[in-house]
DNA sequence: AATGAATGAGGGTTCATTCAT
DNA sequence: TATGAATGAACCCTCATTCAT
């Protein structure tokens, strides 16, 4: 209540880079890189743009700082968490569950962005396809290649199972940051993760109850 | 010789927008939208910047010719061909081969551009949402639906089943245009359909033969 | 007088890199480099900035078309003309005369710019040093060397004579550009051409009238 | 130890206009005027940017301050010394090997700064033109007036021989400064300033020993 | 006195758009 | 209809200058 109004030429050197990375995020995640003006984002961050430039060189500098930071915070400990479970089953359940809960609570989808943005930004590309998107696909095609060796689940292609699984999490968290959806109510992740892991487990194809 | 010439310039007259929309969706697809500059668009079409104002009024009016251009051409082709099918079963793998196939024959994955720009296009966001996603979302969704009243399929929610089939065929489809992947090879849209049509279908839980 | 007021818009494909290029000097020799703006300069050449980067890839790039174009316009003439004499001496008159007359003309000073810019710009600096300030030296010179074999002249170093004679007549012409001098005037160049060359020749030193 | 710092902050403070000035010529020489920033000169003084501000008003105060400092130190000095000779000759001698002398110590030309700067500092300039060049080109002027006048030179303008004897020198360390020259050596100032006077004094025309 | 974070006007450059030909 | 030279608004980035500490 005090500090509400920060002061002009307050100095702020710590707190600034995250701040900007923050205010940077909201504006590419609405406008996409090439749309969005550093001084919507020093606006944002409340600084001018001259103050932007302190921490980051250029805007492409900046984009490549919020990619890389809002990035991979909770994904090992994801992991640690779901490999506590003993079976591939509940290991499965907890990581998908962890995974969407934490989208959930995100404003914006760094996938879209990327998805954008790849191709302007090669390099990025790279890293968030190997230590983003494949760090996530990995961690599920491991629990399915166990579970295919604990007998838990029959013999199938682990890495394709992963993409099945990845693509309506992935995919739905982009529709939700990219689609005003007023009347059809987009499902919520986690409801999502559950239909999801129901189905890849079950299937839906009715099996009769055998005849007496 | 003397109506050959005439007769081409004719033809080009009429095709020219057609051209146009075509490159600019190779350049769009490949940049995306802020990043592409009409001169490309342009060069790519084989005329000169002033001629694409010619045909289309401004830049914008230009992508969302493109975007509605590439739309729906088969979707009632699709549909119809799947709904010939007797059997949800049959239907839904009809449906859902019939839209990989054309995937795999372009260049460029609309979803990707629509994705990026929605929140710089809302009207078109808005279009695209429902006569494209929503429309291709409905057409499994009935057949899931059709399935479930057949006894086919057990009760489950056809809307998020839907939802689920589109997933990793879409995020697919948009990482094969997105990112290029050296090693790990990335499915082919059809080997992906398959897999994903099995394992919804029948899960991937194990049943142990029931012992005799 | 009929086309006095050029239209705006006017395509002057031909022309323009020719005008861009003359206010560029005049701009440049006015403030140096650093100090013009490309907006005064497409002012002064009747065009807008967008205009200049039609021609000039950047502001260096105009400036090094600039600089390269104003320098060696009619060196290989003088030299030609010069030469045509028999004498030593007459040769090193006509040299110097035709030199100094083109600067007379001249609305402002290449080395000037020169000399304040090349330390920014290393590979102009050296084209400059050896195609124009080189070529002009070594004209001189090699007059001097042949006014030596030819015994008109005294033993001496061609070498250090050239830079002698170039002093005086490239600094006064500097001087000329730099600093207005409404009281003491500045002599002409032709005046100090005169002056230079009975000076050099003769030296100052009274040589008495030998006794009778 | 309770001594020496205050004493050295006290020696500090005395002497920091003095370590900026030294600094903001070192960079303006190699940079000029536009192309220096405050922070370099800041660095290279050994403080920092609003330290410079402390003591000067501004960027343009700084480099008036930086010019009107260099200047004069010895030109007293060097009249002094050369007027105690008899000979206008020897004087001339004295005034231009002390003169060029003072040169060679130097790692700048602030003549080269003058030339570049003078449009956009007019008063700047007056004051160059008059007190700086102005007084070097008197002082010669005079030696010559009075070698007239004592028959030891034949009668001639004597501005204009300040000029001619000014332009080798003045242009010759400019060009030390401005051209890296790496196979073409450069003349020393020193040597220079020898054969010039001795060109003046004596012209380069031969004249044959008069037959027995 | 000294610092250096913050400011913001200014200028280079791009590119969608216009229009004379 | 087609061209492409010309335009000018927009935006990135720099750096002289200010001021809270």
């Amino acid at each position: 209540m005090s500090d509400s109004i920060p002061a002009r030429r307050q100095r702020r050197k710590e707190a600034r880079p995250g701040e900007i990375i923050a205010a940077a995020l909201a504006i590419f995640h609405a406008k996409g890189f090439a749309a969005s003006k550093i001084e919507d984002v020093a606006r944002v961050a409340g600084v001018t743009k001259g103050t932007v430039y302190l921490y980051f060189s250029s805007k492409e500098a900046l984009f490549k700082a919020a990619i890389r930071e809002t990035i991979l915070p909770n994904l090992d400990r994801i992991k640690e968490t779901a490999l506590a479970e003993t079976t591939a089953r509940a290991q499965l359940y907890s990581a998908v569950r962890l995974w969407t809960a934490g989208m959930s609570t995100c404003r914006g989808s760094t996938s879209k962005l990327m998805i954008a943005e790849a191709g302007n930004f090669p390099e990025l590309a790279e890293f968030y396809r190997d230590e983003v998107s494949g760090r996530v696909r990995r961690m599920l095609s491991d629990i399915i290649e166990y579970g295919i060796a604990q007998n838990e689940f029959r013999p199938c292609d682990p890495a394709m199972l992963a993409r099945i699984l990845c693509g309506p999490i992935v995919l739905s968290n982009i529709w939700r940051h990219t689609f005003v959806d007023p009347h059809e109510n987009q499902p919520d992740m986690d409801a999502l993760a559950d239909s999801l892991l129901d189905v890849v487990l079950n299937g839906i194809v009715s099996h009769p109850k055998a005849p007496l």
